[in-house]
Formats: C-alpha cells, structure tokens, sequence
DNA sequence: TCTTGTTAGATTGTCGACAATCTGATTGTC
DNA sequence: GACAATCAGATTGTCGACAATCTAACAAGA
C-alpha cells in the first residue's frame, strides 16, 4: 500500500469564493479604509444573492478586516497610525517566541522552504510587482510561525498579518515609486539557518524596523487629512 | 457642559444575541466538544429564521469556537491537550507582553479596578459558583490586557481567552467538585500593586501554571476515550 | 460476502421578497 | 432665517421557499 498525500479539496461554496475575493480587494488596497461595501452593489456585481455575501463579510468582521454598525453598513477598517504601532509591538513579541519555538525544529525541509520562499520575493522584485513583493515577503517572515508547531500563534499572527499586509499595501500605493532593489532579507534568511538564536531573534526585531518606521509617518500623515471612502 | 458617559445602546439585531446565546452555551458546557449544530432545530427553538442564526454561526467559526465544514455541518471545536498546550505557552509570553506594557500606566483607578474584580473572584468562590468563578478569574487577568492599551494585544487574548474558559468549564464539569477555597490570586494582585515588574511577570507564569497542568491531564484522559456530541 | 449503484430523507447552501431602520430633503411653523 | 415634524428613498435585517449536497439504507451483481 503506498502512502497517498491528498490535500483536501477547494472549498466550493459561493461564500468562501466571496470572502477570498473581498479579502484580496481590501488586502490591495481596491477597497480603501471607511469605504462602505453596499450589499446590493455588490451582490448583484458578483451574481450573487446577498445570504452567502453578507455570511462572507461577517466572517471578514471578525477577522478584522471590517467593521460593522447594525443598520448602518459594514465598512473597511481605518488605518490609524495607534492601530499600526499596536501591530508593530506585539509582532515583536511574538517574532521572539516563533522563532525559539522554531528554532529545534529546524531541519533540512525548513532550509529548503525558506530559500524556496526567499526566491519568490527576489522574483518579486525582479519583476517590479510591489503587491507581490508584500505578499511573498511576509510568507517568508511567516514560515517561522507555521513551522512553531503551534496552531494558535499561527492563527494569531494570520490575523496580525492581513492588517498589516492592507497597511504595506496602501503605503506602496501611495508611494508609487519602485521598491527597493537590493534584497534586504538575506541577512534573515542567513541567521535563521545558523547556531545563535540570540541573533536571529534580535534581527527579526530590527529587520522589519525600518518598513514600520516608513509605514508610521505614512499613517500620521493620513491622520492630518483623512479621506473617507473613494 | 458636564461631561457626559454614555455607554453604546445594545445591539439590537436578532443576529448579536443569538451570538451571545450561542457563545455562552459553547462556554458554560451547555453544548460540548464535537457536538453538531443543526441549524433548523435551533433557528426552531430560538424562534428565529436560518438567516441570522448562519450568520452568527460565521462570526463563531471566526471566533474559533465553532468549526465548519461545508454540506457537512458546524461543529463546536474539539479540545485537544496540544490546543491547550499551545493556548497557554502562548498566554505566557502574551502575560509578560501585557504587564511590561501596563506597568508605567498604572494609577489609583486601575488599583481600584484590580480590588474590585479580586473581590468579585472571591464572591463567586464563597457562593461556590463554579461557572461565575471561571468568569471572574479570567476578568481579573484581563484588566492587564484591558489597561495595557493596545488594541490588537486586547483582542488577541481575548479570542485566546474564549477557548480557555470553555477548557476551563468543561474541566470543572466534569470534577464536579467544590473549588478551591483560599484565595490563589492573594499574591497576583499585591505583586501587580508593587514595585518589582520582574517579579509580577515571573509569578503571572506560575500564577496559572498548577490550573494548566490540572487541565492537560484532563484533556488528555478524554483523547483516550474520545465521546463525540451529547 | 464484498463491492458497487440507487434512492429517499435530512441538512446545508442560496435565492428573491418583505419588514425595519436610517438618511436626507422637504415642508410647515415660529 | 432657524428649527422641528414629516416623508420618500435607499439600505440593512429577516423571512420562507427552493436547489445542491451529503448520509445511510437498501438492492443488485460479482
């Protein structure tokens, strides 16, 4: 009997084919922060009824994506620079603890998955795709936390990263101006595969710094001047 | 203009109290682990239609306390001893996180708050209220999480805690046993009222260690002999 | 006996329509 | 003109019914 390795099939419901679409659309920054969704706007665009389209945005509520006031509407969350600085902290935090948890499980899989995702972001680059860039470059800082063989941190920072990843989103949107070239993860990758965990847990806290020190001022400088919706 | 304190007016829509109905039947043990969630018989008995109750059912699989599977049904979460394995070694980092952050923002109100919810703790243990003590136990460990002003922290832990009070539930229902009578939170608070920072984080670890440990066993003893539903 | 195909019942997913609520404009009054 | 009452339109919340899917029992064939 040979061991077969099926993974589970794709979620066929129209609710979960929403969430995933609503979700990308925030996450790009398609739908900006305080814009409202209106349910027959949107039903009727996606060819849907509103039942599965309003269960697909209460799942997005609570993933903290959205936010919703009873008979007012369901809206994109706001980006206040609190939010941001929140984010920022407990990421820290929770860096540190990934990659102790991580660091005796390291094997060569591990090596393996990290240049494989390392590459990705260098591709990336390559080609100048910044929405891209973001998505592969935080599912190389999140292999640490999928490899800590703890199911509620993963979850955790899954909810910490779609926020934060809306955030690197707008600010490159509102840059517009070709991201870095130079590959400003190497280090990273180099000391999460070395012997000093000290190390690579102190870089975690500064290899991120700068990103948020950028994202901040963007943030602060939207609190002056706040555009609701688009 | 006297300042006035106006607390928000209750959500008034069927599909938030059927949330909390819901909620506090999965974390008094009113509904178990593994147990099916048919959606006529409790849209019958609430009096309700399909609609909303789906839509609270949605929000609770996002909450992490109900899990779905699609043409199949919506199930309350099973408990197994890793859950509450990783729930805990995450809690204790989240612990210190919360205290460090809470330390400098200390003042009489939060002093006063601290008394006030031990009190309640200690109320519920002299009317032997097992379920209320849960309650206010937990209560009394988030005014650290409350106080520590960050949002996203607050809300991390409070998706952790819900899990952990159903542990906690199921583990009393099933001793069935009086409480412990002395007050276990005596030290907890007087170290969070001092002056040593080091010293509330180091004891906040243990603080809830002997609870967890009683807690695993317990899991563990029910993956022996796993009984599905009610 | 074991496997496979069929079918009836139950349950979940989706739809279109109606009810409740909010928002903004309009009207009337002082 | 300022302000409150009223009303129409739009939007969200809820309902009942239908469609899609799953489960388990049963029958047919090797």
């Amino acid at each position: 009997m040979v061991k077969t390795e099926f993974s589970p099939i794709a979620d066929t419901t129209r609710r979960a084919e929403i969430v995933a679409l609503l979700r990308r659309a925030i996450l790009t920054g398609q739908l900006g922060p305080g814009q409202k969704l209106n349910e027959l706007r949107i039903s009727e665009q996606m060819r849907v009824s509103r039942a599965p389209l309003r269960e697909a945005m209460r799942e997005l509520v609570q993933e903290g994506l959205l936010s919703s006031i009873p008979y007012a509407g369901t809206f994109v969350i706001d980006v206040t620079a609190k939010d941001i600085d929140d984010a920022y902290s407990l990421n820290q935090v929770l860096d540190e603890f990934a990659i102790a948890r991580t660091w005796p499980l390291r094997d060569q899989r591990f090596f393996d998955e990290l240049d494989r995702r390392h590459e990705a972001v260098k591709q990336a680059t390559r080609n100048l795709d910044t929405t891209r860039q973001i998505e592969t470059a935080l599912q190389l800082h999140g292999l640490i936390y999928e490899w800590a063989d703890n199911s509620v941190l993963l979850e955790t920072w899954q909810r910490l990263i779609s926020r934060l990843q809306m955030y690197f989103a707008l600010h490159q949107h509102a840059r517009n101006e070709p991201v870095p070239a130079e590959d400003v993860h190497e280090t990273y990758v180099r000391l999460l595969k070395g012997t000093d965990m000290g190390a690579a847990q102190r870089h975690a806290r500064e290899h991120i710094h700068l990103d948020f020190e950028q994202l901040l001022s963007y943030a602060r400088g939207l609190e002056q001047r706040p555009s609701r919706g688009a």
